[in-house]
RNA sequence: GCUGGCGUAGCUCAAUCGGUAGAGCACCUGCCUUGUAAGCAGGGGGUUAGGGGUUCAAGUCCCCUUGCCAGCUCCA
């Protein structure tokens, strides 16, 4: 007998207020949605777990379109799901955007609603009734949502408040029980969007807000949401002297001395594992053929993010000829003719024109190297690394400091291995990739198995192979994942690893790629034990991504505050007076022949002064010495990450504290 | 690429209705000789993103180009 899930968790309820659903298997119900099960079958949803959040979420969203029907008459719903940090609604205005003032309005209307607490219900309408009843509103995009819903699924309205104050919308919900939870709501931010995210659809308005369980924390969301503001990396790159952008080159990024110097830091560290793992390195060239695309398949499926450049040489011979063409047209008074001529010309360029492309990945580079001689399974596993340089045309829009630029360079490696060596080579990566993100400060890791598409290449074994390699090769390592169904490159599978940062924002940096297609099109081949010869499989494999946007990522994540073993300058000596010049030079000195980095600060300028620009550019640590230091050889360390002065320490032991620092953590265990 | 917005000194920002381009910081010079988050004074610095138009007069209004920002879409 179906009963409704408030009577079913009756006790739980009374004790545990924050229970606003249950989990039937994976299906998340509202209170008064009546279904069959025992007590001990249902497992309760809370506002605090993500799945809670999610419901409180969208439930806001349905409070604030009724608030914005109120205000905005004539302004029709289109959807508004829960999103990762609150929710959205995109509405079709006549009247146009959203301005500030209305969003605090509409903010204001969601808390009427709030305080009365009006209950959600749910109902179960036919189809002719759902179109009825939204044609009586003319809510002409909800149309098209309902011809959507396939056959023989349940249609159903979610409704809150009562007679003239009641607001419906189609929804498959659950919702919260009552308006009254939704008390911790902020409007965010207006944007455009276009119906179900197609530039050819209508614009439409989007409000953006949050809500959480409760009023802390919504207040903390919003700190964080401030603090990523202050850290934003283009602030902080411009600030620290880090990198800077030019119209010469849109979204090419200059590392300036500061900023390289951390960059350089990264990738001498990855290249000090690499020893460790097994790795070599080499340096390929950054332009080809163009006919190197074509075997790789890139040209044809990637064409519009690539750079075809051209020489000048092949330019101007182009140029010539066009001109010759059109001269040797036989009547020059004759359009058509001389259109002719000119077009004949210009096609038979344009190959020319496109000869040669910058590359947009690595590997295609290391499959020639592979085949450029015969090779042994006894040099397999092949690990080869490349910091190459990569472009990319990206569309102007999406284009975004560091994170996303056209010219960038990725902790790329590719390793070529016996299908059978697959798992223990994609385990050894997980350690190394594990080693790395530990040293740069990142603990929490998601990792996401990322299965076969319906639109693939290679057999469905490979397929099998692939995955349960990459499956296992997780769970050896005592990790947890979560499997995104048909996410695969069409390829292959992958593993992604999300990081969260100091901020709780997600990041996917690594990944490896499992690939059969590409050995396939460059015909590699090893020779076995048995002789013979075999096809190796490739595994594409970043730790960082690109070292632009891990750039981006750690920026933010450290606030500028880079540890010493990468900071620019590990620490800067400020002196109290130009008597105690002569003195800061040699600390400097002293620091840097244990190779550390220093710098002194003997401007004009009083201490508190000198403090300041030093904080202000997170150096590590501020050496203040005066009369007494020089006196007594030491130095006064204000520490920047303990944010307090240490007590004065002689100079060389300042010295083997700060070498102690100076190099990037290991993981426990490891030699 | 699409929608909307913005572009004034190295940075952050002013400039009324279309009417003399300005401030703070930074930089340079000098003074000050300093003890834990901004010492004082003076100075240099601008084709107002670029181009075109309207006007007696354009940073301001219109058009084009370019770059950037927010979002959408994209990220085999």
């Amino acid at each position: 007998m179906k009963r409704p899930v408030r009577e079913i968790l009756a006790d739980a309820i009374s004790r545990d207020p924050s229970i606003i659903g249950a989990k039937l298997g994976a299906v998340v119900y509202d209170l008064h949605t009546p279904v069959e099960a025992e007590p001990s079958a249902l497992e309760p949803v809370r506002t605090s777990t993500p799945e809670g959040l999610a419901v409180l979420r969208h439930s806001t969203a349905h409070v604030m379109a009724d608030a914005v029907q109120r205000l905005f008459p004539g302004t029709k719903v289109t959807i508004g799901p829960a999103t990762a940090h609150g929710f959205y609604y995109d509405f079709d205005k006549p009247s146009g955007p959203f301005t500030d003032e209305d969003l605090a309005h509409i903010e204001q209307k969601m808390l009427e609603i709030v305080e009365q607490k009006r209950p959600f219900r749910r109902t179960v309408v036919s189809r002719a009734e759902a179109h009825a009843h939204f044609q009586k509103l003319g809510e002409s995009y909800k149309r098209e949502l309902i011809d959507a819903i396939p056959e023989g699924e349940e249609i159903s309205l979610y409704h809150h408040g009562e007679g003239a104050d009641e607001w419906t919308d189609l929804c498959m919900g659950p919702h919260v029980p009552h308006t009254g939870y939704l008390r911790a709501v902020k409007l965010v931010s207006v944007a455009g969007a276009y119906w179900r995210g197609d530039e050819r659809n209508p614009m439409l308005q989007r409000i953006y807000g949050t809500a959480f369980a409760t009023p802390a924390d919504l207040r903390e969301h919003l700190r964080l949401l401030e603090e990523a503001k202050k850290r934003d990396h283009r602030k902080l790159g411009r600030e620290l002297e880090l990198f800077m952008f030019d119209e010469h080159a849109p979204a090419m990024p200059f590392f300036l001395p500061r900023g390289a110097f951390v960059y350089n830091r990264l990738v001498g560290y990855m290249r000090s594992l690499y020893e460790r793992y097994g790795y070599e390195e080499v340096v390929t060239p950054q332009i080809f053929d163009k006919k190197l695309f074509e075997t790789s398949g890139h040209l044809p499926n990637y064409r519009e993010n690539m750079f075809l450049p051209v020489t000048a040489e092949l330019l101007d011979k182009a140029k010539m000829d066009l001109r010759l063409g059109l001269h040797g047209a036989t009547d020059p008074h004759s359009y058509r003719e001389a259109d002719k001529v000119r077009d004949e010309a210009v096609i038979g360029h344009l190959d020319d024109l496109e000869r040669t492309a910058q590359k947009p990945m690595n590997c295609p580079c290391h499959c020639l190297i592979f085949r450029s001689r015969r090779r042994s399974y006894r040099e397999l596993p092949w690990r080869v690394a490349d910091f190459g340089r990569l472009h990319r045309y990206e569309r102007g829009g999406v284009v975004h400091g560091l994170a996303r630029v056209r010219s960038f360079c990725q902790d790329d490696a590719h390793i070529f291995c016996a299908p059978a060596e697959m798992q223990t080579e994609i385990q050894s990566f997980i350690d190394l990739l594990y080693e790395v993100y530990a040293a740069v400060g990142f603990a929490k890791v998601d990792v996401k198995l990322a299965t076969r598409p319906d639109t693939r290449i290679g057999t469905d074994a490979q397929w099998d192979d692939a995955e349960r390699a990459l499956a296992a090769a997780v769970e050896s390592r005592g990790l947890g994942y979560e499997v995104s169904p048909g996410e695969g490159a069409f390829y292959g599978p992958k593993l992604e690893f999300h990081i969260e940062d100091a901020l709780k924002r997600s990041w996917q940096l690594g990944t490896i790629q499992v690939d059969y297609a590409l050995p396939d099109r460059f015909g590699l081949e090893f020779t076995g034990p048995d002789g013979a010869a075999h096809r190796p499989v490739m595994l594409h494999r970043a730790i960082l991504g690109s070292l632009e946007r891990f750039m981006a990522v750690y920026i933010e994540h450290t606030g500028g505050a880079f540890p010493v073993w990468c900071a620019p300058e590990q620490a800067t000596v400020v002196t109290v007076s130009e008597k105690q010049d002569e003195y800061a030079h040699e600390v400097v000195r002293a620091l840097k022949a244990r190779g550390l980095r220093a710098t002194a600060d003997t401007s004009s300028d009083k201490l508190g002064a000198k403090i300041r620009s030093a904080r202000l550019l997170r150096v590590p640590y501020i050496l203040v010495v005066g009369d007494k230091e020089v006196e007594a050889r030491m130095v006064a360390p204000r520490s920047r990450d303990l944010d307090k002065n240490l007590d004065p320490l002689p100079l060389a032991a300042f010295v083997e504290r700060l070498l102690g620092e100076a190099e990037p953590p290991r993981l426990a265990g490891r030699t």
